[in-house]
DNA sequence: ATCCGTTCTCGAATCGATTCGAGGTCGATG
DNA sequence: CATCGACCTCGAATCGATTCGAGAACGGAT
C-alpha cells in the first residue's frame, strides 16, 4: 500500500495507530474524537504527505460532488464575449457561494464522443463529459437552445436539480426570467410617446441556425428563442408593422452590420432601432456614426440589458435588466433545491426590467 | 433496492438477466460482448429508466474525473472582464478538446471553509471546493498570485499535473508565457525612435493589495507578479526613469482613473504613456478625450494584448500577443501530462509578441 | 468420441472514503 | 464496590461501477 502510490486514509490511519473510520472522524471533524487522537492523525497525515480525502472517493460515498454545472448554449468563448452572461455566471457563483461548490463550464452541443486518436497513439474511449455524465449536483441553464429539451430530459433521467435561466424547460424546473415582453413594449412605448412611428427592431439570433438577414415571417415564425420572440412580440405591441433584421450573434458587430443596413438609404430609413441587446444597439450606433448619422438627431437607439458597454461614449437608452440578481436567484434555487430536507422546488422568478432613458433617443425630426 | 430510487447497473443487469459485469462490458463497450447481451441491457436500461453509469462511482474506479480546473486569481467576474483571460481560456477548451473534459473554474483564495448556516438550519459542512480538494485530473493555473506557491504546493502533494500560464510555479511545472520583457522593450523603443523621452508607465497590479497609485520603488521592489515586472523591466531598458501609476486592475476604469492624473498637468505631461494592457491603454485613451489631449498628437499611448477593444474607435499601437495560442499550449500540455504513457513533462513554451503599430503613436509634438 | 480453441459471461476484488450502531474504557455517583 | 453514563473508537457495510482472471458453452478438427 505504501509503495510509491498515494496515501490513502487508511495508511493513515494505520500510521497514527486507529482505524480508518476514526481516522475519518478526524479529518471530516463531524464526530466525536479525542483532541489527542486528531493530533495523532493529523501528525501522521502529514508525515505521509496525505493531501486529504479523495474527492472522487468522497463524492461517491456522499452522492454529492460539490460541483454545479453551466450549461451554455454555445462555445464558451461565445458566452464569454457577452456581459449579461458574465454578469449571470457572476451571480450565480454569489448565489451558490453557501454550497461552497464549483461551477462547471459545460455546453449543449451533445454528447458526441469524439474518437480522438491521440498523438501517443493511445485511443481516448472515454466520451466527452457533458449534461449526461458530468458529475453535478445541480444544473443552470443559460438561454435556451434547440437542444434545450433533450438537455433537459437527460437531467431528469439522471434526478439532477435544474434550473433554467431564460429558457421555458418544463413546469417542473423553476425559471428565472425577466419581462421581456412587457419591457420591450414599454421602451418601444417611449420611442412612440416621443412621437416615433417608424421604428426598425434588430433581433438576437432566432433560429438554431443563427440567421443574418432580414425580419422576415418565415424566420419569426420559426423562432426558438423565447427571448427574441418575446421582446419582438413586446415591440410590436407599440408597432406592429416593424420589420427589421435579424442578427446572428448579441455582439457589436452584428449590431453594426445590421445598423449598415437599416441606416443605409436616407429615404427608407427608419426614425428609431429598437435593439434586442446592447451590443447590438452600440454596433447600430457605430454603423449610424459612421454614416453620419446623427444620434439621436436623426435617429433613436434602443438599447436592452443595460450593461455599460465599456468604451462606449453614449448614455444608451436601454432596457436595464438585472443579470446578477438573475444569477444569483438561479444560485439560489439551487441552493435551496440541495437542501437536505428537500423542501419542495422553488418557485419559477420574473424580474423586472427598468428603462433608463438615455441620450439615444429623442423626437424625430420635424420634416 | 428498485424503490423509488434511482436504478443502478445492478438493477439493470438484474432485469436484462444478467451480472453486473456484463452489464459493465455493454455499457462502455470495451469488451466482447455478444449483440444479442448488450441490446438486452440497453432494453433494460431503457425500461428501468437508467441514465447510464454513475460519474462519481466510474470516476472512483477508473481515477479520472474527465475534469480539468482553471485556477483564476480572484473573482470568477473579474476574469471574465478581461478579454486576454477569455481568450486563454478559449484556447483551453481548444486545446483540452481531445480529452473530451469539462473546464472547472475555481480561484486560489485559499481553502476557508465557510461555516454557514443555510436557511433551513442545517449546516453545510461541507469545505469549499478548492484546488486543495477538487476532483480534477489536472490544473491550469492563469497568471500568479500571492497564493500561488501554496497552490502549488497543494497539486504537488495531491499529485495532480499542472500547468501555468504566465507565472513561474516551479521547475516541475510546465510554463506558458511571452516575451513580456523583450516585448515591451520593443515596443518602448519605437516610441524612442519616433523621438519621445519622456514616458510614464502605467503598470497592471504590482502587489497582492493591487494597490493604485503611484509606482513608487517600494511597490516596485515588493512585486509579486512577474508579468508586471517584465514588462516594466522592458520599459525601462528604454526609459531608465520612467514614473507612472499602478492600476489595481486591468480595466478600462483604471486606466482612466492613471490616465487622468498622469494627463492632468500639461507642465508635466509625459509625451508618451505604455500602458501594460490594452484595456488601460484604452482608458487612458478616455482621459485624454476627457482633457482634451489629441493621441497621438500631443501624447502617443501603446498598450498590450492586442486583443481588439470593441466599441474602441482608435487602432491602438499595441504588443500582439497569441493569447488563444497560449491556452491552447496549455491545453495541449495537459493532454500530454494526462496521456497513458505517462511520458515525461512537456517543455515550458515562451510565445512572441509582435509589435501592432497603430494611430495611437506618432512622434512627440515639437516645441 | 475426444480434445482444443474461441467467444462470451460471471464472480470477486477493488477504487477510497463515510457512516452507523455496537462495544469498550473510565470517572463519577449511589 | 457495583452501576450508570459519557465519551471515544472500531468493525463492517455501503456508495456504484470497473476489471481481471477463471470458467462455461460451443463448434470444429482429428
Amino acid at each position: 500500500m505504501s509503495e510509491s502510490a498515494r496515501p490513502t486514509l487508511s495508511d493513515v490511519a494505520a500510521r497514527a495507530g486507529v482505524s480508518a473510520s476514526t481516522a475519518s472522524l478526524a479529518f471530516s471533524g463531524s464526530g466525536p474524537v479525542s483532541d489527542a487522537t486528531k493530533e495523532r492523525v493529523l501528525a501522521a497525515a502529514t508525515e505521509l504527505g496525505y493531501a486529504g480525502p479523495d474527492p472522487r472517493a468522497r463524492s461517491l460515498r456522499r452522492g454529492r460532488s460539490g460541483i454545479v454545472g453551466v450549461v451554455l448554449e454555445q462555445r464558451v468563448r461565445t458566452a464569454f464575449l457577452d456581459p449579461v452572461k458574465i454578469q449571470m455566471l457572476d451571480g450565480i457563483t454569489e448565489g451558490i457561494a453557501p454550497l461552497g461548490a464549483g461551477l462547471l463550464l459545460l455546453t449543449d452541443v451533445g454528447a458526441v464522443d469524439l474518437p480522438v486518436v491521440d498523438t501517443t497513439g493511445g485511443v481516448a474511449a472515454a466520451p466527452a463529459l457533458s449534461v449526461e455524465n458530468a458529475p453535478v449536483d445541480a444544473v443552470v441553464l443559460i438561454g435556451c437552445s434547440p437542444r434545450l429539451s433533450q438537455t433537459v430530459a437527460a437531467l431528469r433521467r439522471r434526478g439532477i436539480p435544474t434550473v433554467a435561466i431564460e429558457g421555458a424547460a418544463g413546469s417542473d424546473i423553476p425559471e428565472i426570467s425577466i419581462d421581456n415582453r412587457d419591457a420591450t413594449r414599454r421602451g418601444a412605448q417611449h420611442l412612440r410617446d416621443l412621437g416615433h412611428t417608424d421604428a426598425a427592431i434588430v433581433t438576437l439570433p432566432l433560429d438554431p441556425a443563427r440567421t443574418r438577414g432580414p425580419l422576415t415571417a418565415a424566420l419569426e415564425a420559426g423562432s426558438t428563442s423565447d427571448t427574441a420572440s418575446e421582446r419582438l412580440r413586446g415591440a410590436r405591441e407599440v408597432f406592429p408593422n416593424a420589420t427589421g433584421r435579424s442578427a446572428a450573434a448579441s455582439s457589436i458587430e452584428e449590431g453594426l452590420e445590421a445598423g449598415r443596413v437599416l441606416l443605409a438609404d436616407p429615404a427608407t430609413r427608419p426614425t428609431a432601432i429598437i435593439a434586442q441587446s446592447d451590443l447590438l444597439a452600440a454596433g447600430v450606433l457605430q454603423a449610424a456614426e459612421e454614416l453620419g448619422v446623427a444620434v439621436p438627431a436623426e435617429v433613436s437607439v434602443l438599447g436592452f440589458d443595460g450593461i455599460r458597454v465599456d468604451g462606449l461614449q453614449h448614455d444608451l437608452t436601454t432596457l436595464v435588466q438585472p443579470s446578477v440578481a438573475k444569477g444569483r436567484a438561479a444560485g439560489e434555487a439551487v441552493v435551496r433545491m440541495l437542501a437536505d430536507d428537500g423542501g419542495e422546488p422553488p418557485a419559477s422568478r420574473c424580474f423586472t426590467s427598468v428603462l433608463h432613458v438615455g441620450e439615444t433617443t429623442a423626437p424625430p425630426r420635424a420634416h
